[in-house]
RNA sequence: GGAGAGAUGGCCGAGUAGGCUGAAGGCGCUCGCCUGCUAAGCGAGUAUACGGCUAAUACCUGUAUCGAGGGUUCGAAUCCCUCUCUCUCCGCCA
């Protein structure tokens, strides 16, 4: 959520912003609304003054045995007007914040402009796509033929986009979860979480999957609760409402949960296969800042997030979004695209993003500077450290041999009681 | 699921026959003094949001906030109703 003030004191950079963000006119009655709101606000005050002025009067006369009927009338009388303006007031606040709540972050100013991924930027590749001299074959054809992934009891399970790992497939998901969480946890220095799957509506509005991204996610029937669709959210929210000191910052946090997606729109895209799924693995990267520091750690933070594919030897580059392409959230994204041979291409594996106070100020999560300047609100990061599902895919491709087995990254190997490669 | 207790400021904790309590006291923190170092001691200060005034996120000023929402009242942290959460006991359960 952006700051109401600066919007009334920047209406066209804001406006200009949005318009890079491919969303021109979500700005629209804002700044009528906010006036109104002022206007209201000044009058139920100064009647309020007065309530409050005359009680007190009353109190005295009272206590000096003194009538004081025709005041208590008068005060009476004013009641009735306050309860029509706060009610006013209250509904012109609704509308405020409905407009409030469906407005994306304003992005950095590094960020590149532009409509869509085209736009975006290549940053830095890691690795050279393997030269295959034999025809590879996509982890959804790997996958079945080792009998390690299997997607037709899956779907007699649970439908289209669910995967049932088994045997090695079943331990190399695991192993990844666990060689992920060790890394971040044993070298990068973030505390380990392991948070509820499902979480309140007041979560999904501090991250801003709330009140626009309804339909991407699943709802738990007959509950004002959720599936979590990624553990930012759990883990960005552990702090909600919270003041925390300056010392304490800043916070890094990892979990694993599984994701909850309800892949509404995306029809037709990565239907086969492990890449989009209604549940995935993840491990995630969470970090609360100081304002001042945000920018430095999203940098750390991508580079945490390259290791763990570094170690694993695979190929990957690293993606600056650009306006068009970035998250509700986000005010700088950078992707992390996984070299698949199966799409003769790189994708996304990892998303990185730093969202100042935006959700800060949704979630109301704030510090105490050292300087004992007054409060200010955190700044969030979130980043996959990296997606699962999409590793075992990328492993099994990558490291894919001729005769149909998969050879087990070196760093995997302790994982899987020192499994060399997966076979028939 | 049944019975009971409770939710107050960064923390602990007062405050119910409704009024001058944004809220005693303590801790913590900040600044100053004092002390050969440390500790102790002394003094002062220390909530947030939203408005008004401002160059100001500095003063000053107004309104609101004692779990959330509603009600009674001239006036509610204090009374009434609903909800949420926490704790204790019983039951059930991986």
């Amino acid at each position: 959520m952006l700051d109401a003030k600066m919007i009334r004191a920047n209406p066209e950079m804001v406006e200009a912003a949005l318009q890079n963000r491919n969303m021109p006119g979500a700005l629209q009655n804002f700044l009528k609304l906010d006036e109104n709101r002022r206007s209201l606000l000044a009058r139920v005050e100064e009647i309020k003054k007065f309530r409050n002025q005359a009680s007190q009067e009353v109190g005295k006369l009272k206590k000096q045995g003194l009538n004081a009927e025709e005041l208590m009338e008068k005060v009476r009388r004013v009641g009735d007007e306050i309860k029509e303006l706060d009610e006013k007031i209250g509904q012109v606040e609704t509308d405020i914040e409905k407009i409030l709540l469906n407005i994306p972050n304003i992005p950095h100013s590094s960020v590149p402009v532009g409509e869509d991924e085209n736009a975006n930027v290549e940053m830095r590749r890691w690795g050279e796509p393997r030269q295959f001299d034999f025809a590879p074959l996509a982890h959804w054809d790997i996958g079945p033929n080792l009998d390690i992934l299997d997607f037709e009891r899956a779907a007699k399970l649970s439908g289209a986009r669910f995967t049932v790992y088994k045997g090695w497939g079943a331990r190399l998901e695991r192993a990844v979860i666990n060689f992920f969480l060790n890394i971040h946890t044993g070298q990068h220095g973030y505390q380990e979480i392991f948070p509820p799957f499902m979480v309140t509506a007041d979560c999904m509005l501090g991250t801003g999957q709330l009140p626009k991204f309804a339909e991407d996610m699943f709802k738990i029937e007959g509950r004002d609760m959720y599936m979590v669709p990624t553990a930012e959210v759990p883990l960005t929210n552990l702090c909600r409402e919270e003041i925390l000191e300056e010392k304490d910052l800043p916070r890094y946090m990892t979990a694993y949960t599984a994701c909850f997606r309800a892949e509404a729109g995306s029809h037709g895209r990565d239907t086969r296969g492990i890449i989009r799924q209604h549940q995935f693995n993840k491990v995630e990267l969470v970090k609360i800042t100081a304002a001042d520091s945000s920018y430095e750690e999203l940098e750390k933070l991508t580079h945490d997030a390259e290791e763990v594919l570094q170690l694993l030897e695979l190929p990957y580059r690293v993606v600056l979004l650009s306006t068009g392409d970035m998250g509700f959230s986000s005010a700088k994204t950078y992707d992390l695209e996984v070299w698949m041979p199966s799409y003769n291409d790189y994708k996304e594996i990892s998303s990185c993003s730093n969202c100042e106070d935006f959700q800060a100020r949704r979630a109301n999560i704030r510090y105490r500077p050292a300087s004992k300047e007054r409060i200010r609100y955190v700044h969030t990061l979130n980043g996959s450290g990296v997606a699962v599902g999409r590793t075992v895919a990328a492993i099994l491709e990558n490291y894919q041999q001729e005769d149909g087995s998969v050879v087990i990254p070196t760093a995997l190997r302790p994982y899987m009681g020192g499994l060399l490669k997966i076979e028939r």
